[in-house]
DNA sequence: GCCGGGCATATTGTAAACAAAATAATTTAT
DNA sequence: ATAAATTATTTTGTTTACAATATGCCCGGC
């Protein structure tokens, strides 16, 4: 129960219906997902572990704001981890495999074509872990898993520029390109440009947001 | 709270004073730190997503066995970021960082000859985190951490063999020597080697339980 | 004598009530 | 009218009680 209130604050976050330093008070939780707040506490115990939420004792748990400093750190780490599975990754890879990334690739495609953006999120979060899933390390599929959430706060401003979109599924079609023609040196590199765009999206935004408005 | 109760639990398992597989009840943890169950389950959850425990719904929890390849895996991923850190640190380190890393070095040196395993481990942990933290990337400090206490259950296993714990000493001293030489590359190096003894030392004591009792 | 069903116990999961802390609002004094 | 102090409200933190689930035990049937 715990598990299903996280993945959906989780999800509003992603698509922006919940903003930084946005508050989440526990009542208002329970409402709205009709349980107690033994659950809600959980939940909000489990993101702030995550680092999607930030908790002050006594005062409650909100959304949390990362700096552009700290996005770029994460970015590094993430950088250094997902080029790792590209390298350890078995080649070839099974056609089956290849196909499944290809089903999801369209599937993200379609929903980038149609601004659904809920589906253009799992559609992309489960491209990534199937693509990093052919690794074979079950501990680094889990911390490139746990990178990628840390940065869930930050999405909304990235997706907000149009390229984008556009450039991750060019990116995506580069990648399975590769992969199938087994090329290696090509799939690190395009797992490192991924990376690129959307920490520099989110800097542009974040100076942007701090232009008219003061710092809270 | 929670917290104080998972670090004491993380402190029982290193130290072998709990068993991999041992079950975990609430309520004895309860009566063992005084307090109430709400507490106790907050800290079980935590030690579940750490890794330390493993949880089992409706039947509670036990200290988390790894198997060889999981170790395997886990330090694969730790020399990774591991390396990473030691690439990114700047140089050349701070007298005063250095100062404090040889004290660190000291008392870990001094609790290995006094057979006190408590402040070895301690001792131990405050050098690493001591030296990673020189790296300024604050992503990468958290990861590396979690990574370490991934493996709290087989500490115990691994420094069973004397000479273990002798090595890491040998290492701590020549690491500092790099460093203040500002010896990149062989600090890079060693940062590789001092992983190499561990998850083998594990695989071996996994083996020889393994040997004589069946597996439950 | 062994297998299976049912009862008893142990243990976890859920919910609600209570207590403490922080914030907001109101009153009072200067 | 403003600022400080006091009260009221909101929100989080803790505790206890209750319900559900799994495990072990005992007894009866085959």
């Amino acid at each position: 129960m715990a598990n299903v209130i996280a993945r959906h604050l989780e999800e509003d976050i992603v698509l922006g219906r919940r903003h930084p330093r946005e508050r989440l008070v526990e009542q208002d939780l329970c409402d709205r997902f009709e349980t107690h707040r033994g659950d809600v506490r959980l939940a909000l115990f489990e993101l702030e572990k995550k680092g999607i939420v930030e908790r002050i004792p006594n005062r409650g748990a909100l959304v949390r704001d990362l700096t552009p400093r700290e996005v770029l750190e994460i970015y590094a780490v993430r950088e250094e981890v997902e080029v790792m599975a590209a390298r350890i990754l078995p080649l070839p890879v099974a056609e089956k495999d290849l196909s499944t990334l290809e089903d999801l690739q369209t599937r993200h495609s379609a929903a980038i074509d149609n601004d659904d953006m809920l589906t253009v999120f799992y559609a992309n979060l489960e491209f990534h872990q199937t693509l990093f899933g052919l690794c074979g390390n079950s501990c680094l599929i889990e911390t490139i898993k746990q990178l990628e959430q840390k940065v869930y706060g930050i999405r909304f401003y990235a997706n907000a520029f149009p390229e984008a979109l556009e450039r991750a599924r060019a990116d995506h079609v580069d990648m399975i390109r590769a992969l199938r023609a087994s090329r290696r040196d090509e799939f690190v590199a395009l797992t490192r440009r991924h990376l690129q765009p959307s920490p520099k999206a989110y800097i542009r935004a974040y100076e942007r947001r701090f232009s008219g408005a003061k710092r809270a």
